[in-house]
DNA sequence: AAAAAAT
């Protein structure tokens, strides 16, 4: 590991990493920094959660002219949240130099983003739309930047985003440096890419596996009718901190968002035709864990760096694998731990295999608990849990209250009722969720190849989060996790974590 | 076929 001091990096944007906690570089800073500051042009492609952002980030800070108030450095993002996060990493990374960033999306005020333009920023991070909005307006003057990011580098080429950043880079001088980052490059891309630029380095941190080791990855078997009891199921056993849940359409995101609320759990929905204040609040919301499920269409697959999201699920498998790397990408981050669940109807099971394949990683099969063992796990849970915290001995005046009732109760009944408590029994409440045809058919196909891994479901037994930690209620009886119940769902209380169906 | 991205 070499340190950031190591990487001939100014003192004073070392001050502002070293504040921001980084000391070592991961693979892709170390292998991209260096080349990045010698001027070169670069692909650079590393795993999810490796810290892209800083590696692209470091030597675009270095190369900024201060004394100099034009647009020097442009990165275009996907979406408007991750154009966003970019700018505010990139603002903490030249914080003491002084660097002025700015960035520009659509859905909010142009007034206010041209009044902005007038500050001079000389990093501008945006989303296609509105940059070229801007570019025709003549608000935003590229003649003199020397630096082009593309973030998401392949989904940026990809067709739909291609001709606009086409349309950009022509406003953008030949003589610029070029940087392309992303964790997945199909072949197809990278060559359209490489012709956008001059001789590039290809920085690629190679590892086994396209995904990341620390996340545990699963899928089930279910047909489309009952991946709603199965998903509900496997959140209350499970027990995730903060859960992203990726819908494949913008109408499935609203109906499972509305169906795990009339079910009691706190969450919400995220996709392109909500306002942009809506999406900002939702997210907002989700980072602070007042809700703790996102419910999310692709616009949350790429990029956004959120901590806490210990699950991921994938209530419909991803178009393509490369969106499959990104979306589970979004737990295990910076040497995390994650899971990641992946539901696959039968006539998917083909496609598995060819996402399998492009990761280079099998998922394991899961056996989902019926209700009846989702109960009898989650009531395992909270004797392990009643039981820890009576072994840590700091209940306090808790003691206090409990010697009060076992004056007029049973000890028994009253144990049993802190398990009841604790546990969430499933509720018949009926919830519709449409179904959509999971795949496009094309003379029965639905997907190009045949995959046919085979398998059948069965495979290995039950396995959850088994390093989901201890996390006792608080003093007021809240609990945490994505499973908690909105206030006033019937019986409430906490769900359990994880139990493995092997031992039952 | 979907989602994202300007209004």
């Amino acid at each position: 590991m070499v340190k950031f001091s190591e990487l001939n990096i100014s003192e004073t944007t070392l001050k502002s990493v070293k504040r921001m906690g980084f000391e070592e570089a991961t693979p892709i800073q170390e292998g991209t920094i260096r080349l990045g500051m010698e001027g070169k042009d670069i692909i650079g492609q590393a795993q999810t959660g490796t810290g892209k952002t800083t590696a692209f980030g470091i030597p675009l800070i270095e190369k900024i002219d201060t004394k100099d108030g034009n647009v020097q450095g442009l990165i275009i993002a996907p979406t408007r949240e991750l154009a966003i996060q970019v700018s505010e990493e990139l603002y903490r990374l030249g914080q003491d130099k002084n660097v002025r960033i700015l960035s520009v999306y659509g859905g909010q005020e142009i007034s206010r983003q041209i009044r902005a333009l007038k500050n001079r920023p000389q990093i501008i991070v945006g989303t296609p739309g509105r940059l070229l909005d801007h570019i025709n307006r003549r608000t935003l003057k590229l003649d003199n930047v020397n630096t082009l990011i593309l973030d998401e580098a392949d989904e940026m080429l990809n067709m739909g985003f291609i001709e606009d950043i086409q349309t950009i880079m022509a406003s953008v001088p030949d003589t610029r440096q070029t940087l392309l980052f992303s964790a997945t490059m199909p072949d197809a891309i990278r060559r359209i890419a490489e012709k956008f630029m001059k001789t590039p380095e290809i920085v690629k941190i190679k590892s086994k596996e396209m995904t990341v080791e620390n996340i545990e990855q699963f899928y089930v078997k279910s047909v489309e009718r009952e991946k709603f009891d199965i998903l509900s199921r496997l959140l209350n056993v499970q027990q995730p901190e903060l859960a992203i849940i990726f819908g494949r359409t913008k109408r499935r995101v609203d109906e499972l968002a509305k169906a795990l609320n009339i079910r009691g759990y706190l969450a919400e929905g995220i996709h392109g035709d909500l306002s942009q204040a809506k999406r900002m609040s939702v997210l907002k919301q989700f980072k602070a864990g007042k809700i703790d499920i996102l419910v999310a269409t692709d616009v949350a697959a790429r990029g956004l760096d959120i901590s806490g999201v210990s699950h991921v699920y994938n209530f419909d498998i991803p178009q393509d694998p490369e969106s499959y790397v990104h979306r589970i990408g979004r737990t295990g981050r910076a040497g995390k731990k994650g899971v990641a669940v992946t539901f696959v109807t039968p006539r998917e099971m083909g496609y598995l295999g060819i996402v399998e394949r492009t990761t280079k990683k099998k998922m394991e099969a899961l056996v989902p608990p019926t209700a009846d063992e989702a109960v009898l796990g989650q009531k395992r849970v909270a004797m392990e849990q009643l039981q820890e915290m009576t072994e840590k001995n700091n209940l306090g005046d808790y003691r206090e209250f409990a010697a009060k009732m076992l004056e007029n109760f049973d000890a028994v009944d009253l144990v049993a009722a802190a398990i009841k408590t604790m546990t969430k029994e499933p509720e018949d409440v009926p919830v519709s969720i449409s179904e959509e045809r999971p795949l496009p058919s094309r003379g029965g196909g639905g997907y190009k190849g045949k995959g046919g891994s085979g398998r059948s479901g069965g495979g290995g037994g039950y396995k959850g989060n088994r390093s989901s930690s201890a996390r006792p209620s608080s003093s007021r009886g809240a609990s945490s996790g994505a499973s908690r119940r909105r206030e006033g769902g019937s019986g409430g209380g906490r769900p359990g974590r994880t139990t493995r169906r092997s031992e039952s």
